[in-house]
RNA sequence: GCCGCCGUAGCUCAGCCUGGUAGAGCGCGUGCUUGGUAAGCACGAGGUCGCGGGAUCGAACCCCGUCGGCGGCUCCA
């Protein structure tokens, strides 16, 4: 996929696909930032590079045509469609069609009519069309005459890209001709919401994919399969680390021996990383009565999402998070502005009532433990502490992933949508300030003099995203900013990991919230003697054991780094004659402290390493008369190498990997 | 909650279209085998086919409902 850097002269007045006529695989033309179809003309004299359909670009561009191929098959089969968008994704596309629910049958009648229409090589022309022309042609698809119309200023005009009786509303560009999508493939159907508002209009989703080659359409293809294979929910089972039982707790994990080794040894280590760094262990209750999510704003707008139950007359709610419980243990006494940092953290096990559809294993469970951490502050002390949680995300990302895939990502308040987020407002009037969200009060008037007169104040959103984005540049993190990803009361950093199939995975968080603590009256004492509001910070640098548990086991494919797995060495005696030679060891890496057993199964021994390979030993040591002999040990590894050595080597060797928590 | 697919032994799956009351491999048990690096041999146990209803002489199979799982959408740590 390397990038053509040779750059080509093009006249004005030149079609782009002329200057680059003679060179394989080009697709389109760049100049600049802008791409342009090889049927465009060129308005001056210029440079351009040419896109190669090998590219990353080039891949887009082929894969959005790939979507209009699919919506022209769709139009042809059932004329009363109305498609909507189709654009290209990571590696694929999908079209959103307004029509009625779609079978795989007819998914699979579908993608065989958008294989003869590739296979016809039909030309793609791109056309241009004033506003007037635009909302004629799509009149009878009132999703694309919404789009024209949102998108084209009147008096404006947009592109349109026709092959044979098929057109859309596109600004392209596309590949010239439909041959060039031979190697495409309908991959799933689902339901999306029109605008993504399920007040809105349920529209069919298609998705699938294209490549420039049959051969890499087979090869994806094939990688979606071994990725299928690492599910943590396959290899949880074949590992034996935790179950879920559909019928008698749906969306609840339960956890064998060998899953809370892994969770126990993640807890070590945190509370390793809590309490060099000054985080104090607390523990709460899982059930509070009603008033606390009352008083935290949780019932307002998290009721539908929690456990709740009542019990001789009193209301109770199982905690969707830990903070008020935190709150409640902070706010047993006075404090002094030198009292603070104050910093608590549990392993919070925390149940919400998430709808059927968004269930599924560990990655989305009902129960999960998190990490969690509040820390209650002083505005000059948020930047510092923003930087050692990071630091803290960064040093365990260390030891839990061997090659870290995160993204870290700034997600702030929309100042152009801030509707939904709790905002100071002040009044034009009186001058009263009050912090309101608009989304939940729906009229906003000054509690004071009820004047209308109000505007926005974004001081403390601006103060705590520059403290986030500040403490990003100075642990020297890139990182991206979500405008109106925000929490309701703060901004914050997600850090997202990627899965198996290379879904996105919020696991770390942390958060800025002022609003929470004024909700409870949090305070300290300043020097001059005056009550000062408690800044808090939500943190979670695991996540939960659950979804980070689940993305190292597909990370590694099971292969977990020594020091988490639940077998760290298992012994294979050759026959009975050194099966005692076996045991002796056994018990001497036992005595360090080493997860060891002995297979004394009545198998061969290759029988015994073909069963023990789903357990994903850390290491497999094979022992017979040669190494009862010598005092050795023959050591297979997580990769299948091989290597015979003392065993007081091996034991050392193993004593040192897990006790510095290394890969290898 | 919405759309598609799926639910048969501890696990992976066949049987369902074309109704006649269940089958394989692994695993498990017993015995033989003492085996040197990804399946040694034999025998055996194990299932009210997710659940409820309907039509049928008869349902794993057809129809309806329901619960659950998977992939997306929405929501979300």
């Amino acid at each position: 996929m390397e990038e053509k850097r040779t750059r080509f002269s093009v006249k004005k007045g030149e079609k782009f696909g002329d200057a680059l006529s003679g060179h394989d695989g080009v697709i389109a033309a760049k100049v600049g930032q802008t791409l342009h179809d090889l049927s465009d003309v060129s308005a001056e004299d210029s440079n351009c590079t040419p896109i190669l359909l090998n590219s990353e670009e080039g891949i887009m561009i082929l894969r959005h045509s790939g979507a209009h191929l699919l919506a022209q098959s769709v139009l042809q089969l059932f004329p009363k469609a109305l498609p909507n968008a189709g654009p290209p994704t990571e590696d694929g596309f999908y079209y959103d069609i307004f029509m009625d629910p779609v079978s795989s049958e007819t998914l699979t009648q579908i993608e065989k009519r958008m294989h003869d229409i590739a296979s016809k090589k039909i030309p793609i022309v791109k056309k241009m069309l004033n506003k007037e022309e635009l909302l004629r042609k799509f009149g009878g698809n009132k999703f694309k005459s919404e789009r024209i119309a949102e998108k084209i200023p009147d008096g404006g005009k947009s592109t349109v890209y026709e092959q044979a009786e098929f057109t859309d509303f596109c600004t392209g560009p596309h590949v010239p001709h439909t041959g060039y999508l031979m190697a495409s493939k309908l991959l799933s159907v689902s339901s999306a919401y029109y605008k993504g508002d399920e007040n809105l209009e349920k529209m069919v989703r298609i998705y699938g994919t294209v490549f420039p080659t049959r051969k890499e359409l087979d090869e994806f293809l094939e990688l979606r399969e071994e990725a299928a294979k690492r599910d943590h929910r396959k290899l949880g089972q074949e590992m034996d680390l935790y179950l879920f039982n559909s019928e008698l707790a749906p969306g609840f994990p339960l956890y064998t021996p060998n899953g809370t080794i892994i969770r126990n040894e993640l807890m070590k280590y945190m509370r390793e990383l809590n309490s060099s760094r000054g985080w104090e262990e607390v523990t709460t209750p899982h059930v509070f009565k009603d008033e606390i999510w009352r008083k935290s704003g949780h019932f307002a707008k998290y009721k539908p999402n929690m456990f709740v139950f009542d019990l001789n007359g009193d209301g109770y709610g199982i905690k969707p998070m830990n903070c008020p419980g935190h709150i409640t243990i902070f706010d047993r006494k006075v404090y002094s502005y030198r009292d603070l940092p104050v910093r608590y953290s549990e392993f919070g096990t925390v149940y919400r009532y998430e709808k059927s559809g968004e269930v599924g294993g560990l990655t989305r469970p009902r129960m999960f433990t998190i990490d969690d951490g509040h820390a209650f502050l002083r505005l000059d002390q948020v930047v510092e502490e923003i930087l050692s949680i990071l630091e803290m995300v960064k040093e365990s990302s260390s030891k839990l992933f061997e090659e870290p895939e995160l993204a870290f990502n700034l997600s702030l308040i929309d100042k152009q949508n801030p509707d939904n987020f709790l905002i100071s407002y002040k009044c034009a009037n009186c001058g009263t300030v009050t912090e309101m969200r608009k989304a939940a009060e729906g009229e906003i008037k000054c509690p004071s003099c009820s004047s209308e007169r109000l505007s926005p104040d974004f001081t403390k959103w601006d103060d705590a995203s520059n403290s986030l984005r500040e403490a990003l540049k100075r642990a020297g993190l890139s990182y991206r900013e979500f405008p109106g990803d925000a929490a309701f009361y703060g901004p914050k950093i997600d850090i997202k990991a990627r899965d198996a199939i290379r879904r996105e995975w919020q696991i770390s968080t942390i958060q800025v919230d002022f609003f929470m603590p004024a909700n409870f009256g949090l305070y300290y004492v300043s020097a001059d003697g005056k009550k000062e509001p408690i800044i808090m910070l939500h943190r979670a640098v695991y996540g939960s054991f659950e979804r980070i548990m689940a993305i190292m086991i597909e990370g590694s494919a099971g292969k977990l780094p020594t020091w988490l797995s639940p077998h760290q060495v298992i012994i294979v005696p050759v026959n009975d004659s050194s099966s005692g030679y076996a045991e002796k060891i056994n018990a001497d890496l036992l005595s360090h402290g080493i997860r060891s057993s002995v297979d004394n199964s009545n198998d061969t021994v290759s029988k015994k390493i073909r069963t023990l390979h789903s357990l994903r030993p850390s290491y497999i040591l094979v022992v017979g008369q040669k190494e009862v002999d010598e005092g050795s040990v023959t050591v297979r590894r997580k990769d299948n190498s091989q290597e015979k050595m003392p065993f007081k080597d091996f034991a050392k060797m193993v004593n040192d990997e897990i006790r510095e928590r290394r890969f290898s």
